[in-house]
DNA sequence: CTGAAAGCGCTTACAG
DNA sequence: CTGAAAGCGCTTACAG
């Protein structure tokens, strides 16, 4: 086992230490540098000294000792989706988190990232979850097959859920996926389109499956017949699309729009399109599903539904601090999502 | 103040508890619960007892009190490049934070992600850095009038950076900048251009700089004559790269190629073009830096420098945990950028 | 106005 | 093979 520290590295200026620099007691100097018990408690010139002391010695509280002692860190964990690897890739997961940031930053709250990924050792990911270090902690889109959650849920530590399975967590906060599907079918129907394919996400991911089965709600709403051959999976990614894609072009009769689970994909089915010289819209009609930024920079600029992630992400974030602060109870949360109509959907 | 737990919340069961429940003292728990000093150590009825009482118990040991004992965390502190509000937005610190990941995983670190901002209160982030919650830190695209870096560098805190400014920083890890630039110059060059424009990056942000300055030293050893119309400066984001080109485009006389020097101004550049109607490359060719990957995904596909992000970020954390672990000193390290050929520059 | 003491939960020499 | 004790750095009643 290595050193502590290394030789010539001095340690940080301790409490003790500007105490006996001022020829107080700890305690003391405890309380003029958290400038508790209003101004009465210490004497000015005492408490001068102190400041003057923990200023020249650089001294910065531990906040390991202050939150052993409080019980609280004021820090949240974050768990990513489990994948195997690349855990922040992806444009939602990106937009997911800095709405998180955009909500801690204003209760004064750090993130702790858990690299370690949900699949692996659950037990390793519990013992960083529940050691003490975090107030709380925000799950964001966990796998249907996910260890972690169910060994979670039976522990008291206060927990969020962004894009989950309701048949599976509490304190879900997410879009309503089935009315925003329904919404972009209905949108594509009134095109007049009747002949419309689905690029479906990975369905361990509960917004794959219930976009899937709002499509097909939909559908079968508007009296439309399925197509199984118009119907493929993807990954949620760029490449996983334009693979799908190219699976639908195989047949000899085409659909006339196809409605992608997420924009990535859509992009993919935009570059299948391309690469096999077929025209958006005219051709087929593609529409998306989230709105990442970019998505107005595809040629054509993909029409698709606005995901509310940053309202989503600081609302379940709040709704995190308020309970772990004040024990206000959470309640799931659903958002709703709008359609953008832009120039990758046309009328048949 | 309030309650340091909630009533009906019972707390999670201590290392005592286990002990007491076991009736052994809490050091002969702790050594079996650590599997320290081999197995000699404690009698195999005792151990077995001591880990069954902790499996019913659920226990977990506290990392706030192993920590403050053993002197680490096993934690690194991430300092975004402050801007004011949506931090982690752009796709470049997303790539960088994912790379950070891939390497803290394989080391069994956790990362803390810092949100105050550098710039408002340098003094709260320093009492977050040094507070001893974390082990290192890695320091993302500081700007230039960072206060934090400053203050940084007189702390003993081991710390790395990643994009940052040799006169400001030490340990610094970055693609480099300048080489790259020439290459992309000199291509372009290549192609038969000689009315070059540049669409320059923030210019409190050291790579922005950097490259500009390469921009100008590339045209002046190939022999090209400056235009100062031709040059403009963008926020690094879409749409002011798309104000930039705009006002290129205003001239009379306009160039036949515009390096840019990141890919979403290159998007922006993309956008200008297409809605005042140009065609790219054939009017204007068009060129990136970063290679993000939506890069592929435009139309026409961006030329651009690969920017090794990930390799970068991995290297700027292990060399971080090298030297916590190991007092392996930390070197400066430069990476090699590559140009990546695709369709939105031409031939002149 | 100030300090001695206990405690947060753990680990690690050191005795026995 | 096992335990009493000190200590990591802090805060907070409780006395004086």
């Amino acid at each position: 086992m290595r050193e502590k520290r290394r030789p010539n590295e001095k340690s940080r200026a301790t409490l003790k230490e500007v105490a006996n620099a001022v020829g107080v007691s700890i305690c003391t100097a405890s309380v003029v540098l958290n400038n508790s018990h209003s101004g009465s408690r210490v004497s000015e010139s005492t408490r001068a000294a102190v400041i003057e002391a923990a200023r020249t010695l650089g001294y910065r509280a531990n906040q390991l000792a202050r939150s052993l002692h409080a019980g609280h860190t004021h820090v949240l964990g974050v768990v990513p989706a489990a994948t195997d690897t690349n855990i922040l890739l992806g444009p939602h997961l990106q937009h997911v988190l800095n709405g998180i940031v955009n909500e801690t930053e204003v209760h004064g709250y750090d993130l702790s990232l858990i690299t370690r990924c949900d699949q692996s050792k659950p037990s390793d990911l519990l013992d960083a979850l529940l050691g003490g270090r975090m107030d709380g902690v925000i799950v964001v889109a966990p796998r249907s097959n996910s260890r972690l959650i169910p060994l979670l849920r039976n522990e008291k530590l206060p927990m969020v859920v962004i894009d989950g399975d309701p048949d599976q967590c509490d304190n879900i906060f997410e879009i309503d996926n089935e009315a925003s599907v329904l919404n972009a079918i209905r949108y594509i129907h009134s095109l007049g389109h009747t002949k419309i394919g689905h690029i479906a996400g990975p369905q361990d991911l509960y917004a794959a499956r219930i976009r899937k089965d709002a499509f097909f709600r939909g559908m079968s709403m508007l009296g439309i017949p399925l197509r199984t051959e118009w119907l493929q999976v993807g990954l949620f990614d760029v490449v996983s699309g334009e693979e799908a894609m190219n699976r639908i072009l195989k047949n000899d009769d085409l659909p006339t729009a196809v409605f992608c689970a997420n924009d990535e994909m859509a992009f993919g089915a935009l570059n299948a399109m391309h690469s096999k010289g077929l025209r958006v819209p005219e051709d087929i009609s593609i529409m998306g599903f989230d709105d990442v930024p970019v998505a107005s920079l595809t040629s054509p600029p993909l029409t698709t539904i606005k995901h509310p992630v940053d309202e989503i992400a600081r609302a379940a974030t709040a709704a995190l601090i308020n309970y772990i602060e004040d024990g206000t109870p959470i309640t799931s949360r659903t958002f709703l999502g709008s359609l953008v109509e832009r120039s990758s959907t046309g009328n048949l």
